[in-house]
DNA sequence: GTCCCCTTGTGAACGGATGCACAAAGTGGG
DNA sequence: CCCACTTTGTGCATCCGTTCACAAGGGGAC
């Protein structure tokens, strides 16, 4: 019996508990710029919108940092919450393409607040290179490769047309970058190693549509008497 | 005493599955465009970045629309999607918070190409109100419920700062809105029967550095802990 | 020091999602 | 008409995440 030992994650934390340690680190700093000092978990839970035996759950892969009877000291919770997501250091981040959207997101305050720093924006389009933008000139695509290597940037952000998020994905990819936030609607092909996450605000609509239907018609009709009335 | 469903599935369609469909839905398009005129889930899956079974499994929720040693009608196939995401009618989408992400939002062209329309901007800034934007004028918040009943938006997308999204969330809910996409840092709080969506850059930008310090601290890091996560 | 109360941390049960593997079903060639 | 080939649709085992429920642990009153 070759199986793969299930206690594979070295010190691993789940998936759907990172995806809520950003919440939980929110949540804390409401808490602390009000004055709190100690938090219980149902509190906090309740603050960050999740069940408080999740919370708990959660938490407890980072360690015993709470107190039996007393709850979670706020800042030391921020402290560890911070540096096991890696936000005690500083990030440097680079967005590609500088229409609409990147402009938003260079604009965006909430970066610089929590240990991202745009180190770049860079665009294809000759009229946009050259343009001042929160305090950085956008640069030439060409520059892709040595803004990547010479700022130190290990997070991409891509903003340009779908069509051109491929070949800057590989580029940056190639240059040795590792994490992309990729915003551009399409799906996009990465070798092993590589993280990529999307955003996409089409995908989000539909699904919002989908339960809006669901609404409209549940009470009404029955879904199947919808088959082959359109068209 | 009748228990409310939580959500999601009348007929049946598991949540992990409509989160696929709008994933497909563009494949298909993509598809199409190049004039394909059927597909094999293989090959929809690998064009889709997901394993073809899972594909099968996801369309069979929806009826039995392939052919047995050929595969799917791809037209076919982007209807009965549609149809059932809701795609096949109108959506009226009001954005309220027209900042620099508001106006990305409206000027984004992928809002019109795919069943949604944008269909008012509303702002509390008087500097705002009355601005031109993609063929809409900016209106005053003051006017937030006789726009959503008036042009009959049934989905709100929040672009406002953090402190004003449960305000605005509250008023779009008691106007009758029960789908928003909610782009500002925080947890929104909605009665049953609301669904809310949520798009943070933050949490995603922090997701990614997490990864992405174990990439560097890890030694300890095991494959898994990097696999790539398309959606 | 002792006892009571409060909250954490976790074992265990459950439910949903994933992916393998294959039977069922349809196509096309001869 | 039959057979070989292709691909769908799904039963099943497994894995991951959620939630309940409670024992364990710590604080503070007296
Ligand atoms: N605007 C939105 O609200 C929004 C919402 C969701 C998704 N998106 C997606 O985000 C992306 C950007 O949207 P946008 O509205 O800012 O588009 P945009 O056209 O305004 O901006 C795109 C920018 O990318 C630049 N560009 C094109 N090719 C490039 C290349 N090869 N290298 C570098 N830069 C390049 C263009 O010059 C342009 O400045 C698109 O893929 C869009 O579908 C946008
Ligand atoms: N810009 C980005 O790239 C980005 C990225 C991620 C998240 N966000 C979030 O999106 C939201 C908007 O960001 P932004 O950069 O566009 O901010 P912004 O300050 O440029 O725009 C916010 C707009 O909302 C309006 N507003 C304020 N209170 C309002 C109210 N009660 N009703 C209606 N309108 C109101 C303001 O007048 C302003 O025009 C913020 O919550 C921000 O944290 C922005």
């Amino acid at each position: 019996m070759i199986r793969r030992i299930p206690s594979a994650r070295e010190r691993g934390i789940p998936d759907a508990t990172v995806a809520r340690l950003p919440v939980y680190l929110r949540a804390l700093n409401g808490l602390a710029e009000r004055g709190t000092a100690t938090v219980s978990s149902e509190d906090l839970a309740l603050a960050a919108g999740v069940n408080s035996a999740k919370l708990r759950k959660d938490l407890s892969h980072l360690g015993s940092y709470g107190t039996r009877g007393v709850g979670y000291d706020v800042q030391y919770l921020i402290y560890q919450i911070s540096r096991e997501l890696g936000l005690t250091q500083d990030w440097a981040v680079a967005i590609v393409g500088v229409g609409n959207l990147g402009r938003a997101l260079a604009n965006y305050g909430g970066f610089v607040s929590r240990g991202f720093r745009v180190a770049g924006l860079l665009d294809a389009d000759p009229g946009v290179v050259g343009d001042r933008i929160a305090g950085l000139v956008v640069e030439h695509i060409d520059g892709l490769e040595s803004v990547i290597l010479n700022r130190g940037v290990s997070i991409v952000v891509i903003a340009t047309p779908a069509a051109a998020a491929q070949q800057v994905a590989d580029r940056v990819i190639a240059a040795g970058v590792t994490s992309i936030l990729n915003f551009a609607p399409v799906v996009l092909t990465v070798p092993d190693g590589v993280d990529v996450r999307k955003v996409d605000l089409s995908i989000e609509l539909q699904i919002l549509a989908f339960h809006e239907q669901r609404k409209v018609t549940g009470g009404a009709m029955l879904p199947e008497d919808w088959a082959g009335e359109v068209g």
